[in-house]
DNA sequence: TACCTTGTTGGAGC
DNA sequence: CGCTCCAACAAGGT
């Protein structure tokens, strides 16, 4: 389940992996996952150059010497890895980019990107250059939990004016981009914020702590490359270190690090919910 | 076998 | 109309 924290780590290593790389030949066994079409992204990315990963909230977005960008959502399980051509696909691999280093003559395949996904509930979609920021927009995703994009009077404005639960709300995307399951309640916790408070009735102090506890949270889970709980991988194959960070995900019936009463997994909107009773209260 | 997993969306419902 | 909520969906592991 990758997380703004789980993409970025990927984006960091894939940027190592494959920038300046000339893209020969896309294949795929799943086409459906590019909501663009297969030949449409074979006809305008194949001897293309990716120039550029970038990335914003959940979405990776491949930059080329052309006016597209493919932009890749992992969703639950979608990983990225390179390979030496020749190997045997696995089950769930889905789409195979064929990579040449963009120097001498060789049209010669040096590796092979590869996109595989268990669940299948990742996507890919190639748009023009021109249409990113309108893509984001209308999707309405919110700003990049950094101190510089995350204004904290229009992040309370919202949440003064909404009857949403707060963890549902956070999920939305719309607030602040790049927090799932995972981290929603582990800031929470850190914030001592019940998830199912009416987001009108946090105070001006538990807004300001919330905000701030976000961008510590997604920052320090960065830093750490991201959390391997099921089956979270860089683009190395290598896992993250957050996990042993958590303090209430996958923790139900463990005690709570700060006050020892046992942590709690609820349903909340539908998504399992973890949280300790006794410092997060409504 | 039915249920659970997650992010996103469209539409039901108030 | 505006807002909130929730089922549905993608597919397979347990």
């Amino acid at each position: 389940m990758p997380e703004l924290p789980e993409v970025e780590t990927v984006r960091r290593g894939l940027s190592q992996q494959i920038i300046g790389q000339k893209i020969v030949k896309i294949e795929s066994s799943y086409p459906r996952m590019i909501l663009t079409g297969l030949t449409e992204l074979q006809e305008q990315l194949t001897n293309k150059v990716i120039t550029g990963i970038s990335r914003r909230g959940k979405y990776l977005i491949f930059e080329f010497d052309a006016p597209y960008r493919l932009i890749s959502h992992l969703r639950m399980e979608g990983k990225y890895r390179l390979e030496k051509g020749g190997t045997q696909p696995l089950k769930h691999d889905h789409i195979f980019v064929s990579l040449a280093s963009n120097q001498g003559s060789g049209e010669h395949p040096d590796q092979i990107l590869v996109y595989a996904d268990v669940r299948k509930f990742g996507t890919w979609e190639l748009i023009g250059a021109d249409a990113l920021s309108t893509y984001f927009k209308q999707k309405k995703i919110g700003p990049e939990p950094t101190p510089m994009d995350f204004d904290e009077s229009l992040f309370a404005e919202k949440l003064n004016h909404s009857a949403k639960k707060i963890k549902p709300y956070l999920l939305e995307q719309t607030l602040v981009a790049g927090l799932g399951n995972i981290y929603v309640d582990e800031v929470l916790f850190q914030a001592k914020i019940h998830p199912e408070t009416i987001s009108s009735e946090l105070t001006t102090k538990q807004i300001h702590l919330l905000h701030d506890t976000i961008i510590e949270i997604l920052q320090k889970a960065t830093n750490l490359g991201g959390s391997s709980i099921r089956t979270y991988k860089n683009s190395f194959g290598k896992q993250g270190e957050m996990q042993k960070e958590l303090k209430v995900y996958g923790k139900k019936g463990e005690k709570c690090p700060n006050c020892n009463h046992l942590i709690e997994k609820i349903k909340v909107a539908g998504r399992g919910t973890h949280y300790c009773p006794n410092c997060q209260k409504i």
